[in-house]
DNA sequence: AATATATATCGACTTTTTCCGATATACCAA
DNA sequence: TTGGTATATCGGAAAAAGTCGATATATATT
């Protein structure tokens, strides 16, 4: 995990929301049914109002920080959260920074 | 404590170095007696490698997202870690992020 | 194969950040 | 009060990030 990507990942509104929504997907996304595997972009894009580049642009983004996951399944990309990451950065910033 | 200007103030490889290196100031700043209130500008400048105003402007932004402190004494201006802010930082990501 | 849908990538433009040199301000010493 | 040193602020050029529309790719359906 790189520090300072992590940070960079961190440090845009719309993309620490998105962190947020996926904490509780079938709160925040109650149209999609079953959250094993996350939440599909599309859903996503919805929500944050942006458009559809921007949204699967920021994914990959948090996605290569490691603070989220993905999984292909037929025509959509589900993204979850990787909680290992924030445990990881959490130990970071005590020891590290 | 604002979450986007502490994760934004993180995400500067120089500025990461110089929280770092506050950790331990006698270690890395060997030339100046006394530590108790931290630092001056001119001995980070130094070692930072980068112009005066650069580093000035780096600590401001660090103090202003709350991960410094400074204290003016005489021409000097100290500059140390707030240890309370990075605990802070820590409950932000488990509970908020 | 043709079409439709979901996502990813590309190119462009705008805004923000990085980092500098020059200048201003604050304090000290003679 | 004059000059010296430390820090802060200002203005700008270059690089990076934000954000979009258009296009490409992958998968599903007919």
């Amino acid at each position: 995990m790189n520090h300072l990507d992590v940070f960079k990942a961190l440090s845009n509104k719309a993309r620490l929301q998105i962190l947020q929504w996926l904490k509780d997907p079938e709160v925040h996304f109650p149209d999609q049914p079953g959250f094993e595997s996350g939440v599909c972009v599309g859903q996503i894009q919805q929500k944050a109002g942006l458009t559809q580049s921007t949204v699967s642009e920021y994914l990959s983004i948090l996605q290569r920080a490691g603070l989220i996951e993905s999984t292909r399944v037929g025509q959509w990309t589900y993204y979850r959260r990787n909680e290992k990451a924030f445990l990881e950065l959490t130990q970071i910033i005590q020891k590290d920074l």
